[in-house]
DNA sequence: ACTGCCGGGGA
DNA sequence: TCCCCGGCAGT
């Protein structure tokens, strides 16, 4: 009689050689580098973080616009370019306050930046782009919005949702739909959850790196099975499973 | 230092 | 696909 199906426990029943084939699990949809360029990308050119118009529009149409200096700091908002040049020149760059359009004009255009009503639709957008990235302009264009601060952690949460399956036997992944299964847990890389405010001024770590770290999917806890190399030894490499021949999950001691 | 293993790369 | 390994996280 013939079983058919080999799932989990790789060697009593399967009858091919231990070490044939292993998949290596799939674990999470691929946040993909887009993601993470667009955030380099942005968080390396501070000004020209939240300019929610397109590159071709002229700024000053749109009329509930709103500029907000740059200058670290300072949270000066100002509604008018002119303002908020005006702004930035004699706060900041006081070198010659009494000269206006001649002199260093393109500079103060470094230390502002445009804010418009943020539409929710790109406000979600800015969401799955990391948390401290829109912060600066998402504080301004809604400062009392309740959403935003509590949906901005958990929004990104569904779209890194793991699958949690991790063994090399995993069958297709038509198989298993996405029930979680209770025997494994993995490590969330911050259990905290960033509820907290997060200080944007506060920051020490870059953004990408920020982003980087709340986005570590999951880690495989630690198992205290001992694993082939320990029960084999470095020595006996030959006789590992496949797995930890290969420096994967073993198969073999499952935890 | 050692272990487990993810992610990535070579053939 | 098979195999190896850098590097990281945890012990
Ligand atoms: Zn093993």
């Amino acid at each position: 009689m013939q079983v058919s199906q080999c799932g989990e426990s790789e060697m009593s029943i399967c009858s091919r050689p231990v070490s044939s084939s292993i998949d290596v699990p799939k674990r999470r949809q691929e946040v993909d580098m887009d993601e993470l360029m667009a955030a380099m990308v942005l968080s390396s050119c501070p000004a020209v973080l939240c300019s929610t118009a397109p590159p071709s529009q002229s700024p000053q149409n749109s009329e509930h616009a709103a500029f907000r200096c740059l200058w670290p700091g300072c949270e000066k908002v100002l509604t008018s370019i002119v303002g908020i040049k005006r702004h930035v020149r004699t706060m900041h760059l006081n070198s010659c306050a009494g000269e206006y359009e001649r002199c260093s004009r393109s500079e103060e255009d470094f230390y502002y930046t445009e804010v418009t009503s943020v539409s929710p639709r790109l406000l979600s957008a800015l969401l799955i782009l990391p948390q401290s990235l829109p912060l600066t302009c998402l504080q301004l264009t809604s400062p009392s919005s309740p959403s935003l601060s509590s949906s901005a952690p958990s929004s990104s949460d569904c779209f890194w949702q793991v699958q949690a399956e991790h063994s090399y036997q995993a069958p297709p992944p038509g198989l298993i739909v996405s029930a979680p299964s209770p025997a494994c847990h993995w490590t969330t890389a911050n259990s905290t959850h960033s509820k907290q405010p997060l200080h944007h001024r506060v920051r020490s770590v870059s953004v990408g790196e920020q982003w980087l770290q709340q986005n570590t999917p999951c880690r495989r806890v630690r198992g205290e099975a001992k694993k082939c190399r320990k029960v084999y030894g470095i020595e006996h490499r030959e006789q590992w499973c496949t797995a930890c021949r290969w420096k994967k999950a073993c198969q073999r001691f499952l935890d």
